[in-house]
DNA sequence: GTTTTTGAACTGACCAGTCAGTCTTAAAAG
DNA sequence: CTTTTAAGACTGACTGGTCAGTTCAAAAAC
């Protein structure tokens, strides 16, 4: 990767970051494409010449920010018997969390609208991320680790839910108290699914 | 009550229907006056004339709908013992999700944000309505049918937020499913809290 | 010399909020 | 009862501001 390709690289990963705090904070329409700017100390023909459009910046963010999330699920299981492999998935739902606090919030926020014109894209990642929660329960099922009467579906995006919600929550309205406490109670909250 | 106050709470009522959906929908920036206006079947200036602004419609909005929560809230565990009383709140917050699905898809979208004006507002009647659960919590856990370690505040918005992303999750990704499969699986969910 | 960024000006659509005027209703006056 | 009065409820065109998106010449980075 020449200079080139960095900078714009790291120009585009500025405004990622503006766009995602701003967003998480205010919500996609309240979010002005001047602020996304300012904040991440660009020009407004900047954002421009690097995103077709403010709708565009976001629904690459979302593809961005659930990618990571997704290879981190996928690099969490891997090799792990069943037995344990949810309560893995659990962990790294939360260390994802608590690194990109702004974007759980925001997915939090932006999840279950309907109605939005990204709405398709972004129904089409939270697929992507479940699917691979799915694919745990799944093999949970299969091994008898977990009841044979269990949809597989509902449980994945229960989960998946569940610690965001539950995570998003102790950031905004406790902050103080560490990560391993929401860990715990999460952990307890979902043993019978794990 | 004459002829006149119940034109207008008439009007005040349709004006909170239109409100509540298209905010579910699209959130509260992307909702336009005029649409709400629209959608009630009324002129934009009686909007204004019943309400002082955009913001305190939606205000009193929240207000109304977390105080019916609220209501169901007390009614569902009055002279319950502990044992029972949780079991009856998860049972009565799906019933009101159901009932006003609208609102609560509102509730899940607006409630992690920060920096709205109207931010304040909610997090006092999220208290209320969390309040109401953490009272039955600790009388669980005075009784002894709760763990004594539980931290009552956290269970008690642990419960809240779990009841209302399962539920909306599934109202809005799988809406034909039955009600009672949801409450089967929360309750499932909750147990070892309840 | 090519790509990327800048910054400032501009456009046009959209939107919260206003207001002068109209319709409705209760109730007072005849 | 019928008419008048007046407050209450509603209307919709209008205003002033905001914001997404465009344009472009010049500069900076590579």
């Amino acid at each position: 990767m020449d200079g080139r390709t960095r900078r714009r690289e790291d120009t585009r990963q500025r405004l990622f970051e503006a766009a995602v705090e701003l967003i998480a904070e205010q919500g996609f329409s309240a979010t002005t494409v001047d602020d996304i700017a300012l904040r991440a100390k660009v020009a407004k023909g900047t954002v421009y010449y690097n995103f077709a459009s403010k709708t565009a910046l976001f629904e690459e963010l979302l593809r961005h920010g659930i990618g990571l999330l997704t290879e981190d699920f996928r690099a969490a299981v891997k090799g792990l018997p069943p037995r344990d492999a949810v309560a893995a998935l659990v962990r790294a739902q939360l260390e994802y969390i608590r690194r990109y606090r702004s974007f759980a919030q925001l997915l939090l926020s932006e999840m279950w609208r309907t109605n939005r014109e990204w709405q398709q894209t972004l129904v089409l990642l939270r697929e992507e991320a479940i699917g691979t929660i799915a694919e745990t329960v799944r093999a949970g099922v299969d091994s008898g680790d977990l009841p044979a009467d269990l949809d597989v579906r509902v449980a994945a995006s229960a989960l998946f839910g569940v610690g965001l919600v539950v995570a998003v929550d102790w950031l905004v309205f406790q902050p103080d108290r560490p990560i391993e406490d929401v860990e715990r109670s999460l952990l307890g909250l979902v043993r019978r699914v794990g």
